[in-house]
DNA sequence: TGGCTCCTTTTGGTTAGTCAAAAGTTTACT
DNA sequence: AGTAAACTTTTGACTAACCAAAAGGAGCCA
């Protein structure tokens, strides 16, 4: 049996870099665990030699084949979870990161067969990631940083990458919706920042948070 | 924190003895749980530490006050669980107490709210069990078994006391779920049966069997 | 009263996961 | 190249929960 505290490590691994290219540093999985380094070294080993994860003392580890596959189901029930919780039981956007952190790791695959079918086979959860299917691939979308947008362009919001509550609440409070379509009315690289029109509303992002924001063509 | 190892302990002792009167035996408790009696016993001088129950030693164990309480709101929590996987997921009645056994330690009590309320606020879960409300109330309904019924009686179906899967299917097959209205029509002593007629069909049961079925008057 | 059986408790040992602090590497700067 | 800073690994110790097997009541029957 696999425990949720493993779980846990292959889940951060993997969200710290999805395609499981790069060698993560021991301190930094650590942080992200709320754990001691020392304590991120001892567990790595023993991934390590359940063939979970590749260990490169003093340099890094990074997922195997198989301990990312493990990590993508993990994060398909946390996503479809979460994504649960707001559409089915009304519950709201900020809360449910934690609800779902602790049930990811114990509903069956049974009980998220039958709330994705509820759910209508979502392919995004709240917060525009993208929900792994049961076979483990990853939905794929072309987004971009809205900060990268011209004048004139037409996108859609796809996802805000900045989980800050009060960013959240402002993003809500101007109709920066996911999903929400608008449209960019100037962009002044000097002033830093760049206008954009949302039902009919304008709101001024300076540059910075409008990269937190990415979009989708449409 | 409250780790679910704990909670189960409560949790068992409460359905041995849902009033908490009699002195629970160690090893019946180890039994129910699946651990050694030794186990049993150190985790039972632990619980006495916190004051979740009374020990005493080499004749039995009960709740406390306290301890009850807590086991009243796991078993509230498994109960909304199991009745939510049935009705909202159309799970089967047979396969949702594991399930339900692992969600009751993690779902937060606003989940557990929202499920409720779904649900309309049920009193008695899919076995006919009693779900506690939130201040830890457990509904009563003076049921009857079906076996002590006599000649020309209303009743309807409120519990089905056996949980094998072969029995449970011969009462669905022949009209005898939850909530179903039965008139009795003949009862024989000698014979040791009793005929019940349930939607137009007449079912012979023998005692045992009707021992195992209770009811309530309509 | 002794002895027998059944049950409970105690004892000693294991595993998973954690931390604090000591020891060891790497890197980066002069 | 030499050294300090920053990071990683090792070490030793702790907790919760478990088991197996030895030791300790309790009740019963002669």
């Amino acid at each position: 049996m696999i425990s949720s505290t493993v779980e846990n490590y292959l889940k951060e691994l993997f969200l710290l870099d999805p395609r499981s290219e790069k060698q993560i540093a021991t301190g930094e999985l650590a942080k992200v665990l709320c754990v001691t380094p020392g304590s991120a070294t001892s567990m790595i080993k023993t991934l390590a030699q359940s063939g979970l994860v590749e260990h490169r003392p003093h340099y890094g580890v990074k997922l195997t084949e198989q301990g990312r596959n493990l990590a993508v189901h993990v994060v398909r029930r946390h996503r479809i979870v979460e994504l649960f919780l707001v559409n089915i039981l009304g519950m709201d956007w900020g809360e449910v990161h934690d609800e779902a952190e602790q049930l990811e790791h114990v509903v069956s695959d049974d009980v998220i067969t039958r709330m994705d079918e509820l759910l209508g086979h979502p392919t995004h959860d709240p917060h525009g990631d993208p929900i792994p299917t049961p076979e483990g691939e990853i939905p794929e979308r072309s987004l971009q940083l809205l900060s990268f947008c011209n004048e004139g362009d037409n996108v859609a919001i796809a996802r805000i990458g900045n989980q800050d509550a009060a960013f959240l609440k402002f993003a809500e409070d101007n109709g920066l919706l996911l999903g929400a379509s608008i449209e960019i009315k100037h962009r002044n690289d000097i002033a830093d920042s760049i206008t954009i029109q949302s039902q009919g509303k304008e709101v001024v992002l300076g540059l910075a948070a409008a990269g937190r924001i990415e979009v989708e063509d449409v």
